[in-house]
Parts: structure tokens; C-alpha cells; sequence
DNA sequence: TTGTACGCGTTATCAT
DNA sequence: ATGATAACGCGTACAA
């Protein structure tokens, strides 16, 4: 078939890409001038510089990434890393980070992690083949070997989200020492001394703040944390129903439960409902992040609310800064504020037997 | 400075790129048995290929994407294009498309439209540019002239998610049609004779399928459906609260709302407290797609549910199996059901005065 | 079975 | 100010 060639006068399978070649042929030029003019080099003579436009938007030409990517351009591309993109507060944090990077001509890829290293490390090695100039990342496990040895072996600009390392990254998150320490004294105010805290992601930096929150609020009230009280091995919703089932049937059972972590609170309530226990009479109730749900749920819940849009942009933007070599390589720290919203899931302490539960 | 090298040992600003040359010369042998090697040509002796997989590793190297895509190798990259990721429709979307396209290597590059037809032009150019091999779709506006001559320009292999377009496109969505007129026979079934439909996207298939079903329904009984009911101009939560006002203070107001849109709920349910009006007591409701606060508001909402996980999915699928050449390029169109998720918020239609509404 | 050499489309460095 | 030309790293026909 290769023999000869068909005596097509135009074959139907020979669309051939556009190049310089053309451009600067329709233009008269040579192609050197072709690429200076879309460079913007200043050394081109405005009639020059007419025509090789004209040439450009009648051919439809557009410059080869592939071409460039060869000529050690940057291929204008970062990664997000993270669990799961149905999780409302990562899809914020895409859109945000989409938002800049748009701006500044670059494409943001998604891989999900399903929060397994394994995966994380397959992701890091993918983005380091194909040339991403950054990373974003929510790590699953601060303190994983393998996949911190993989991350800094791939050499990449790299911001962690929600997340803090001990390599040289930019780390960008939300103040959950401060957040979770004022909701809860907010809660010690209103007479609460049994606090329970439902969190997940031992592994990292937001579990470990707040669960320091938690710590401080009661230490600056002179109160004792009871570790009975704490739950803090899963974000999902399950775990929380089945906690807030153990945790209620405490013989000292909590008067007030702090879940932080967005599908939890469908777990808690779930679970005071198959009980019967109402929110705030028999025990209040604090969230986190805020949603629809807090909002409309009855009573209205009581939530410590960040901004998950904005910490999406402020990673981009930390990286945009590194790789445009404005930021020096170190680490480099955006901690953006936590606001506890009011509503009516919280009540003062309410008065009963000691270690009688409502039946 | 090129004049003659410094002699420094090892230059720190020369991390030169590992090639096919190196592992061929760590190897000893040539580089087109590296490439044969790598890309599984058979005709290798398992000696040398043993050699060359060893450089291989020992050196590090990976294939550069750029100049494979010089040779004129797909990049394996799938652009999608929606309006705003935060919508939990779409993350859903997002994730199963990613899913299917990373197990076959292919990267997902997300890309916001904002619903505004001209950022849908520049992305779709954007990712011609960037030699992307397809593109999920979900339009703005089906009849929008500009893109569509955009999107036929590029000559990219399109699915089209939850949209139709007269182009040769493949098509993936739910039965909205079908789901819309089970949910209207429903509320007829009860009794209901005023059912409002709330609803968006007069531009789209989802839209027209969603007031047909309506329609339909209302056929199928002998009944006649009150334009005045119809509020089919937005998706928006404040949109679904001012039109439920609005259309509770007519002299013969609804007594079922449909609300299909997944922000609109939330509207209209403010709106209905705001009126003092009890769900199901003064007005049934149908509202879609499923989510934590349908399940969680009391009383707890009846929906029309569908899979936009397997949406995405699938359109991943129709896409690849285009790229691989095992689909007709001409249209294909895969539809998926809704479900009626019957919950506590329809009841009998409720017998009050004619023209009386309730303060 | 393996080695050689060309071309992909761009940018950058020379001459002119 | 502009033109010619050498890389960039890979895949692959073709030669050996």
C-alpha cells in the first residue's frame, strides 16, 4: 500500500498541522521573524510585524506546545492532589486554584488519591514525567517515607494544602488551633465541661491543631480534657454515627459534641435522631465546614466556617509566585482565619442526674 | 561565558535532562534499541533487553511527553469543560470521568466556564491549542452559534454531558424526561391538580426533557398545566426563593412544588418558612438531586435521583472508546435512569378555600 | 537483530 | 532588522 502514493489530488487524511513554515512563507519572511513577532522581541519593523500577523490570523496559527514543551518551555501546567473531589471542601479548593491558574494561561489537572499513599506516589511520579511545573497538595499521611522520599526525588514547586511537611514546600491552611479553641469556649461559657470532639486524619496538620484547640480552650479554663471524650480516627460519616452512639452511651456522657469535618455532621444527627436525644435540649452541637445542611437543618446548626474557595487560591497564587521566581524556595506559611457562626445548635448545660442519660 | 566551561566539577545549574542517548551508552547499545525496548517491539533479544531495562532503571529515565508529542503522540489529556465545579453535580461528574480516564493513563484537566458562552470559546480553543486528544462537554447553551462553530472547528472528539447538540457529538445523560414525569404522576396520584415546576437551563436538553415529562404526565391524567406554574428561568437559589414567594401569593397558588436544580431547594425551602407554610401540610415537595440536606431536612425530602458519578463514567467511557477508534465517529447516546426517592415530603393535596391562602 | 539518520515545530544563536 | 541554522528528545524507516 506504501508502494506508490494514490493519485488523490487532495487527500482526505493530510490535514497537516500549520507551522512557522507556512506562516512565514505567506508572509515572506523567514521564520525566525515569525517567532519573534508572536515573542513580542522588540528588533521588528511595524510593517514586518503587520504582515506576519495577517499571515498568522488567515492561517489560524497557533505555536506547537508540544514544539515549545521540547524547547524547554514550561508546559503552563500544575497538579492537584487529593482524596476525593466530591468532597465539597476540595472541589472549593479547585475551583479557587482554577481560578488564578486560568488567569495566567496555566491548565490544572485533578488526580484523585482515594487518600492512598500508593496512589499519591503514583501521581507525584506521573506529573514529574509529564512536566508539570507545580504541585498542589492535600497529602494523606504527613509523615508517609515513601511518598515524601518520591516528592522531593521529583523536584517539583510544591505547595501543600491543608497539610504541613518538614521539607521545604509552601503550606498554605486554615487557623484550626484558633477555630476549634474558640468554638470551644464558646461551649465551656455556656457551662459545658463534658466536650466531646469528633475528627478524623490523625496524619496531619488539621487534626493535630485541633485537638490543640481543644486542649487550650480547657486549659486556659483550668478544666481537664477527658481522652474518653475524643474520637478522632475518621471524617466519615458512619464513623461519627457510630461514635456518637458510643459516646452517648457513656455512663458521663458528653453535653456538648464538637465534629469537625464535613461528613460527619450527617452521622451525629443521624445518630441523636435514632435516639432520640434533641440538639441543642439534651446536647449541643458545633460542625465544621459550613453547608446547606447547617444551615437549613433544624435547629440551624452552630458551625466554625473557612474559607475553602480562598485557600485554593492562595496555593495557586504561593505557587504562581515560586515559579515565577518571586518567592525564594524555603518554605513559605498562608494561615487565612476560621469564624465561628452562631445559630441555635448550642445551649447552655442542661441539668440532669449525674450519669443519667434520657432512655 | 560559553567561551570556555568553569571548572566546576559538578555545575549545580546543569541537572541535565536523562535521555534515550544516555541509557543507550550506560546500556552499550543504540538508541533505537532503547526505543524498541520501551515500546515492546518484539524484536529484541532478551539479553539486551535485560541491559537496557537495567540503564533504564538505574538512570531514572522516562520517555519525554514533549517530544512525543513532536512525534505526533497523543498527549493523553481530556479536557472538561462545565460551568462550576462546586456544584456537587458536577465534582460527582469530575470523579467519574477521572476515574475511567486515569486507569487508562489519561490525564483530566478541569476548565470553569462560568456558564458565559465566550470563556466556553477560549477554553475550547485553548484545548485544541494544547493538543488535547477529547473534551467533555456540558454546554451552556445548546444553540450558541459561536461555539458551536468553534467546537466543529477543532475537530476535537466531543461528549457531551447532560447536553445535545445537532453536531455529531457523543451524548451521555440522565432520563430526566422519564424522572420528571414519574414524579408528576406521583403528585397527581395524591391529588395534587397545581403542580409548579422551578427549574433552569432554558437553554439545554435537561430543561426541555424536565417540562415535557411535566407535560406528559399531565396528558396522560386530562389535566391542563398552568403556564403560570411554569418558573423555568434559573438554577439559582435566590431565583427558587423569590418565584416560590411569588407563586404562593397567587389567588390560586400550588399546592406541589417541583424544584429541579440542585441549588434550588434551599431557596425555596427559606422561602416556605418564611411564609409560615409547612411542608407537606400547605404544599407537597419534589425536589432533585439527592444530597445530605434532603435526606437530613425535616420533614426529610422527597427527590428524583440520579447517578452523576456514573454520568461522568460514562461519558469517559464514550469518549475513550471514540478515541480508540472502536466507536463511529457519527453520534451515540447513552442515558441513564433517575429513580423517585419517595420521603416525607409529599402528601394528599390539601383541602382549603379556593383563593385562600394562608397568612 | 541492531545501528543510523531523518524529521517533528519551535526557540535561540549566529551571521548578514 | 532579518535570515539561516542548530539544537531539543523521540520514533521509525532503512541500512547493515
Amino acid at each position: 500500500m506504501t508502494s506508490r502514493p494514490p493519485p488523490t489530488p487532495t487527500p482526505p487524511t493530510a490535514p497537516k498541522r500549520t507551522t512557522v513554515h507556512d506562516v512565514a512563507r505567506a508572509a515572506g519572511v523567514a521564520i525566525g521573524t515569525v517567532s519573534r513577532v508572536v515573542n513580542g522581541a522588540p528588533t521588528v519593523t511595524g510593517e514586518v510585524r503587520q504582515r506576519v500577523l495577517a499571515a498568522i490570523e488567515q492561517l489560524g496559527w497557533t505555536p506547537s506546545v508540544a514544539a515549545q514543551g521540547l524547547r524547554g518551555m514550561p508546559a503552563r501546567m500544575v497538579g492537584f492532589i487529593f482524596s476525593d473531589i466530591r468532597n465539597p471542601l476540595y472541589s472549593a479548593m479547585v475551583k479557587g486554584a482554577e481560578d488564578v491558574l486560568a488567569e495566567q494561561g496555566y491548565m490544572l489537572v485533578v488526580a484523585s488519591s482515594e487518600g492512598r499513599p500508593a496512589r499519591e506516589l503514583a501521581l507525584i511520579e506521573l506529573f514529574r514525567r509529564r512536566r508539570a511545573d507545580g504541585l498542589i497538595f492535600s497529602i494523606e499521611d504527613e509523615s508517609d517515607a515513601d511518598v515524601l522520599r518520591t516528592l522531593e526525588a521529583a523536584r517539583l514547586p510544591v505547595v501543600m494544602l491543608e497539610r504541613e511537611l518538614a521539607l521545604p514546600t509552601g503550606t498554605v491552611g486554615a487557623d484550626h488551633l484558633e477555630g476549634t479553641r474558640q468554638a470551644t469556649r464558646y461551649l465551656i461559657g455556656l457551662g459545658h465541661r463534658r466536650i466531646a470532639l469528633i475528627s478524623g486524619g490523625r496524619g496531619n496538620r488539621v487534626a493535630r491543631d485541633r485537638l490543640r484547640g481543644l486542649e487550650l480552650a480547657h486549659e486556659e479554663a483550668g478544666l481537664p480534657v477527658d481522652p474518653q471524650l475524643l474520637r478522632l480516627d475518621s471524617f466519615a460519616s458512619d464513623y461519627a454515627l457510630r461514635e456518637t452512639q458510643l459516646l452517648m452511651d457513656l455512663p458521663d456522657p458528653p453535653t456538648a459534641i464538637v465534629a469537625l469535618g464535613i461528613h460527619l455532621l450527617p452521622g451525629v444527627l443521624t445518630a441523636l435522631r435514632m435516639k432520640g436525644l434533641s440538639v441543642p435540649g439534651d446536647v449541643s452541637l458545633i460542625a465544621s465546614n459550613d453547608s446547606e445542611l447547617c444551615q437549613l437543618a433544624t435547629p440551624a446548626i452552630t458551625v466554625i466556617r473557612y474559607d475553602s474557595y480562598a485557600l485554593g487560591r492562595e496555593a495557586a497564587l504561593l505557587l504562581l509566585r515560586r515559579l515565577r521566581g518571586e518567592q525564594p524556595a524555603g518554605a513559605a506559611r498562608v494561615s487565612l482565619p476560621t469564624e465561628l457562626v452562631m445559630r441555635e445548635s448550642c445551649a447552655a448545660r442542661p441539668h440532669r442526674q449525674p450519669g443519667g442519660a434520657p432512655s
